[in-house]
DNA sequence: TTAGGGTTAG
């Protein structure tokens, strides 16, 4: 960098977006010049936009609350109120509600005047930890702060309809037209999703008909996929592609989603072959296929045991740009194990850093029992271990049938490892020490079982 | 980035 120039208000906007990494952006932004200022450096609205969101994103949520205070001193502008839905909307990502409540409640001390925007994303926080009887709370309580809109009653919509109370999600919307709030297009898309993941279909289609008819607004790709999704559920695949007949016919767009139910759906009932053909003819119609495609079509290969052709869809992935995730690993990772493919699902296992996608709880769970089904019992408590150091856990019935494998086979060193693992993650039940101490007892070297407990009884303090 | 669909398995 050239010291002759420093750093203006306004390059330090733009070196902040090219910026990936967050905390080398913070640095950037803490010390934008390295020679002690004259003056002090005059910070831009958009400096502060760009830094926020990438520690928010990046959940750096401490450093994050720092440039808000500094934030609030700031005198020549006020922030967006928009700043402040995304700030909401991370912390109801990383499950933080009384964060995010605390923020909501603190905005007009920056000046931010609140509105049913930044409301709504609070909502949306209580829905996303499924708080609903918070929820609930807040929306008696809008009245302060305006009107409930159609983005409102959504929202309490999506919240019924997780609770699996379908019908006073649709109670809502006489709630919402007797206040003069018209539903729309996502209205009837949330309550068509409800219906359908809850296998009522005859209410979902009547109330497709019923937007229209008596609300004239029309389904759109999202209800499509929704109640495509349902009728493949039911089996009816017949009625899946008259559903698509039906989007052609009133010009809606076949996007990646429908093509990836569709494809998906028929792969299910079994009929292999035809699922390819859809998948053939979406790229001959010119819809491009996103990751979410791609998984489905790995799923297909990888259940087909053709590991090749899922391998080779990864790479077809990273050449056109369109990033493997980690159900595109974890999709392979599952059926390599259930071919016994161990060794390989390991190696795979152990690339997905470098490939630029981190193991998650699911990917974690597929090796721990993988290795567990394969007798394989160091490298489960290996596995173990290392989830548990990174907050991940096992299925409880996963943890029961390793402890009792050991138990069973006599390994009273890799149980005293794992116990100790298992501590380590708060995860030592009763049922788990009752196996522990039979297994003791049962062993005729009694004096050596007592030991055992022992060892484990300290190992714990 | 105020709210919605589709893929793993459970």
């Amino acid at each position: 960098m050239n010291p002759a120039r420093p750093i203006t208000t306004f390059r330090l906007g733009s070196l902040l977006r090219l910026q990936k990494d967050p905390k080398l952006a913070l640095q950037l932004f803490k010390n934008p010049n390295p020679e002690p200022p004259l003056k002090p450096f005059r910070y831009s609205l958009l400096s502060y936009d760009l830094i926020i969101t990438k520690l928010g994103r990046a959940k750096m949520f401490n450093e994050m609350q720092e440039i808000l205070s500094q934030l609030k001193e700031e005198t020549l502008f006020t922030p967006k109120e928009a700043l402040f839905c995304d700030i909401i909307n991370f912390y109801g990502r990383a499950h933080l509600p009384e964060i995010a409540l605390k923020l909501f409640d603190e905005m007009p001390s920056f000046r931010v005047q609140r509105t049913v925007k930044s409301y709504n994303s609070l909502l949306n926080v209580f829905l996303m930890c499924k708080d609903f009887d918070k929820m609930r709370e807040l929306f008696v309580g809008i009245e302060k702060l305006g009107k409930a809109d159609a983005c409102t009653y959504n929202l309490l919509i999506r919240g019924f309809c997780a609770s699996g109370r379908l019908d006073d999600a649709f109670k809502v919307i006489g709630e919402m037209t007797n206040r003069g709030v018209s539903p729309n297009v996502i209205t009837f898309g949330n309550l068509i999703y409800g219906f359908c993941l809850h296998s009522r279909l005859k209410e979902a289609f009547k109330l497709k008909t019923d937007m229209v008819k008596i609300y004239r607004v029309y389904p759109n790709a999202y209800i499509y996929a929704s109640l495509i999704k349902g009728v493949c559920k039911n089996g009816d695949l017949s009625l899946a592609y008259r559903l698509k007949e039906e989007m052609i016919r009133n010009k809606i767009e076949l996007d990646s989603a429908i093509y990836s139910t569709l494809i998906s759906g028929l792969f299910k009932v079994g009929r292999k072959e035809e699922a390819l053909g859809v998948w053939e003819d979406m790229k001959v119609r010119g819809c491009k296929p996103d990751t979410v495609t791609y998984n489905v079509i790995i799923n297909l290969f990888c259940k087909d045991k053709d590991f090749e052709a899922a391998y080779r869809l990864l790479d077809e992935m990273v050449e056109k740009g369109c990033e493997p995730d980690v159900i595109s690993y974890n999709v392979i990772l599952r059926e390599l194990f259930k071919e016994g493919k161990r060794d390989e699902a390991n190696d795979l296992f152990e690339d997905m850093p470098r490939r630029g996608c981190a193991p998650d709880v699911v990917s974690y769970r597929i090796l721990f029992d993988g290795f567990c089904n394969g007798m394989q019992f160091k490298e489960a408590a290996f596995i173990l271990d290392e989830m548990i150091f990174k907050g991940f856990v096992p299925c409880s019935a996963s943890i029961c049938k390793f402890v009792n494998s050991l138990c069973e086979g006599k390994n009273a060193d890799l149980l005293r490892l794992a116990f100790n693992t298992l501590e380590k993650g708060k995860l030592v039940t009763v049922d788990l020490w009752t196996m522990a101490v039979a297994m003791a007892y049962k062993d005729d070297k009694l004096s050596s079982s007592f030991n055992l407990v022992d060892s484990l009884i300290d190992d714990m303090n």
